[in-house]
DNA sequence: TTGAAAGCGCTAACAC
DNA sequence: GTGTTAGCGCTTTCAA
């Protein structure tokens, strides 16, 4: 698949290896093509200010002739802005990160943005080289979807200060006074709850998480349904462990059958727990969904469990989009006031693992 | 959580709004600092060039003392390159494609660029407005991991026309004389029969892909193995499903059960088959990996599943890396001679669904 | 409605 | 070793 090319001098071998290639058009060149100054070229093509249709017509048709293309970068050097937006994360792997990112990205690129993905990892210093980077490229603007350690609102801080607005979008981050994007826990919990009950369930066991904030919005959610519709207390069992893992929901259950009323149905603060979950049940020889349901969170990759995971999803790409919606007005310098907040609701996913009381 | 500034007279309400933000400082303020001139503080904070360490110092200091910061998009008009290297891929959501950008990130971004994510989805247009944005942010280079369909193709086309160099990182896309990295199918496919056969096994059902090369060439890698060490070529079956699902791998049980010689081990072509594998196996009542031994390939989710899945994992992380370096010396105009075709070799990850035979 | 011209902050050729 | 200077390609006054 070899693309020819006009044939020319060079090709015989007679002129030196110059390589030719015809330098990339410049305003400058469609200027003098259409007959008229740089400025005038400038502002037909950036599409401000005004001109007569027939200048406007000579410019379109001069640049297309040449195949101008603007060079981003001398407009950035006078515009003091560059059209990147910065996407703190800890790793791209993660499919949280990938959703927000996929979401940010489109939005972005729809006004003319481009993603830089600055995966930190568990490093600060990468962090702060991150930062450095993108002040000197002078970004439009950064998303920030990590941990909020010192090292990284000090970044934050330092862009503020160089006029970059900031959004944080889902992570434990908390920048003060900017836009903030989060899931909606308490109502993802209260959805699962709603669920269970709905099919019959007045046993509950809850494992959740220590030390988690999610895990305790989720719990509360769920709780707050639960007390509203007249389920008895004492039938409610939440038990805490000591991480999101697969381990701790392994945990989770043991801790539950250890209880004085054995759930019917078990909520589990995230999908890889709920996973633990199925496996113990497993072993006690518990059937899942026949003898008890269960529910997790995240749908990170609940369609891959046996039986498929029942579980509540989060609207991480959606959030993704709403991060650049809010950056974007920021950097466009829309008067949108003080800092928002913004809570996204979660939606239950029903698969195979849930199913109705007895 | 509040930051305490400097009081300023700003702060008493008595001066305009006007936000004195003292102005970023330029190299030409580090010059007066300094007391030098801007292309003596260009040679020393560029590192080229000479000066005498009297002078060097003062410069640092100056700069240090000024918080100077180089100004990345006015050098990048002068050299006519941005450190912008950009990342075609389809969806950054797939777990391969996050490995890559992970891996390509760090390499870059360890030489001082950065990753722009271009996800293209399944839309063409996408594609060439990626590259009309790569090619007026005067983009480094662009690494492709992505199907290659025409519109791509003519994308990287633009970008070489431009002396935009660009290499190809798994993915079936394939750009004339450019460097190439790629997984090592063969194999790796290799690897999984001898991992099986080792075991013990003789009869040997693989479920391959039609129309597919990656699978293609696994099989060939596990059929080379096989006939090497004598295994009997009856007793190897070989069914074709018609895609990379579960669903498929499911399909590919029922055929290969209808087969006279029952296989002991069964090879599928990726961890999503596998998945339909365990799945049908379960439904005939036969255990994993008592009754049957069962591996996949790519290690996506094989953490996931129950049992655990063997599999072949392929060096997603590392050829982002390599992805990076060979790019990077191109860019940096090393000479580093024609079209590299770089081959990963893949690793066997032995979990919980693969046993000894009997 | 259009043009001339002054930079944006940096690099690099050249002169001293 | 160091300084002068001319741009890179674009935007944006200001005048015409």
């Amino acid at each position: 698949m070899r693309t020819f090319t006009h044939g020319t001098l060079s090709d015989c071998g007679l002129v030196p290896m110059a390589r030719k290639k015809t330098k990339t058009p410049t305003i400058k060149d469609v200027a003098a093509a259409a007959g008229v100054s740089t400025s005038t070229v400038g502002r037909v093509l950036g599409g401000y200010g005004y001109a007569s249709p027939e200048t406007r017509r000579r410019v379109m048709k001069a640049a297309k002739q040449l195949g101008y293309r603007p060079n981003a970068i001398a407009r950035s050097l006078k515009t003091k802005q560059s059209r990147i937006i910065g996407f703190f994360l800890s790793s791209i792997t993660n499919l949280f990160h990938a959703r927000i990112a996929e979401g940010l990205q489109e939005v972005a690129s729809s006004y003319g943005y481009n993603v830089v993905i600055c995966c930190t990892g568990l490093n600060a210093n990468r962090a702060s080289a991150f930062g450095q980077m993108l002040l000197e490229s002078q970004a439009a603007g950064v998303v920030f979807s990590v941990p909020g350690d010192e090292a990284v609102i000090r970044v934050a801080q330092s862009l503020l200060d160089n006029d970059i607005p900031v959004v944080t979008c889902h992570g434990s981050i908390r920048i003060p006074s900017q836009d903030r994007i989060v899931c909606d826990d308490f109502q993802g919990g209260y959805l699962a709850a709603k669920h269970l009950v709905e099919l019959g369930h007045q046993r509950i066991g809850i494992i959740g998480v220590k030390d988690s904030g999610t895990s305790a919005r989720r719990i509360q959610g769920a709780a707050s349904f639960l007390k509203e519709h007249g389920i008895v207390p004492s039938r409610v069992s939440i038990v805490e462990v000591v991480s999101y893992s697969t381990e701790s929901g392994y945990t989770g259950v043991k801790l539950l059958s250890a209880r004085d009323e054995k759930p019917s149905a078990i909520i589990a603060a995230n999908d890889l727990m709920a996973l633990g979950v199925l496996e113990c049940l497993e072993e006690m020889e518990l059937r899942v969904p026949e003898d008890v349901s269960v529910i997790g969170f995240d749908d990170s990759f609940a369609e891959m469990t046996r039986p498929r995971l029942t579980t509540v999803a989060l609207p991480m790409y959606e959030a993704g989009q709403v991060a650049a919606q809010l950056l974007l007005e920021r950097i466009e310098g829309k008067d949108v006031g003080e800092e928002r907040f913004i809570t996204l609701p979660e939606r239950l996913v029903v698969r195979e693992s849930t199913t109705v009381y007895r």
